[in-house]
Order: C-alpha cells, then structure tokens, then sequence
DNA sequence: CAAATACATGAACATACGCTCAGGTATTTG
DNA sequence: CAAATACCTGAGCGTATGTTCATGTATTTG
C-alpha cells in the first residue's frame, strides 16, 4: 500500500490523515498562540493605509498632528487617533513642543521593514 | 483662502502651525492612496495568529490541509478558509495529490520577512 | 453504485476596526 | 481671566473579518 504516501519526510498523514494524534513524536511546533497574537497585532498595526501613509512621511522627517492631518487631507482627530495606535505598538515617538505635539519614527526598524514590503510590492 | 487649505473640519492650522515648520505642507509626498491600499491587504493578510502559524508550520515542510487542521486544534473549514486567503496573495502554492491537497510556501520572501519580524519582537 | 475521505465554499453571526462627532485638556495670547 | 490653538479621547455607526455550520465537489474504496 504506497498509493498515498509521497509525503515528504517522515510524519503524519501517512495511511490516512485521521487516524493521527495531536501527540505524536516528531512533528513542527506551529507558533504559540500568544506568539502568535502579538506577531498578528504587529501585522496589524501596518495593516492600515492612513498608518502607512503616516509612516511615510515620518520616514523623511518629524512632523506636527496638524501638519500630518494636512498632508493626508484628514481631520486631525482621525490622525490623533491613528497614532495612538502607532505609539501604542511603539513604533512612533514624540516630543511636545508648546501646544504642538511633534511624531518621528522609533527607530529604524520600522523604515527598513516598510521599504523591504514596498519593494517588495514592486514586482 | 489658502492655497494649501483642503482640510475636510476647516480648523487646522493654516498659518501658525505651518509657519513653525518652513518644509511642512507640500515637500514630502506621502504614499498615494492605491499603493497604502495595497501595501495594507498585503500586511493584512498576516496580521491574523491562524495565518501566521500556519506560516510558521509550513516555514518547516508542506502538509495537507488535515494535518494542518490537526496541528492548530481547528476545524479543516476555518483552515481552508485561511488557507484560501493566503492563496488570495500569492503567500502559498500548492499540489493535490489524490484527494489530499499539500500546501508550501510560494517562496523564500515570505519567510524572511516573518523571521525578521519574529526576531524584532524578542526584544 | 454507494459510502467514506479530503477539501472547498456560501451564509450567518459575533467581534474588531476606522472614521466622525462632540467634548475635554493643556498651552499660548490678548 | 477669556478666547484661540493644538491635540487627545469616548461613544456611536457602518464596514470588514474569522469562525461555525451546512452543503457541495472530487477522489478513493467496498
């Protein structure tokens, strides 16, 4: 009986794929769950355009709430928000500067990760 | 009326905060709209824990959607849902073999992409 | 042929998310 | 102090998304 079993390197599903158990020796340990979660809230985070479009122009300097709110043609509470989430997953840092508040880019990580994908896109 | 002025709540800073900031309005473009369109689907699509642990499964060999299902504890439905997704954007390919369907990476791009980010989130 | 297996798919439901709107805080200015 | 500015925040609303459930398709087996 080798009808089925063409299946790479030793493992599972090698008669019948329900007669395994979640037990057995050998196999790959997916990601946790809670690994998992906090790559997918990263994922996230990068995951909206407004976010995308911030990350952009703080990838080439610092820049005020308002003036981002500008640029992208958005109300500046819609902005405030967004970046909240972009300093919660701590991508962003600020400093105040009277009433103005001015975001830059944590670190640059953020810019090498964002200018791979988008390279990447280019294809 | 200012040349610059296109805010949808008319009460941004059109004079003061931009006169602070002589490069703000204008210099730097951000990301056009339909390529933060893109650039967000495709950080969507591993932005959900299913997905990035069946990256992470299949980062190791291929497996069929049954042992997949198996792995993750999760109903072969919800995987083939996501399986479907990462079809969806050319993230896996696939070979059937008999009734049995085993799912790869498409390419290297994907796994070093999600080893990076992996290693950003050990600090 | 009929039953069983492996996978795919559509509808439905609960949840999550982004924006608007209204209001709030902090700082500057008259 | 009061008004204006720059920014933050909570609630609400429409939309998107992940899972379950039921069903459909293709292949193997008795």
């Amino acid at each position: 009986m080798s009808a089925v079993d063409s299946s790479p390197s030793g493992k599972i599903c090698e008669t019948t794929c329900s007669d395994h158990h979640p037990s057995a020796a050998g196999k790959v340990d997916p990601l946790v769950m809670g690994k998992a979660q906090k790559m997918g809230e990263f994922f996230n985070v990068l995951s909206d355009p407004t976010r995308l479009r911030l990350i952009s122009l703080l990838a080439e300097e610092e820049f005020c709430v308002c003036d981002l709110a500008i640029q992208l043609e958005m109300t500046d509470s819609a902005i405030s928000h967004q970046l909240r989430a972009l300093r919660a997953a701590r991508l962003v840092s600020y400093r105040k500067l009277g009433r103005q508040v001015f975001y830059r880019l944590h670190d640059q990580h953020v810019v090498d990760l964002y200018r791979t994908v988008h390279e990447h896109l280019e294809e």
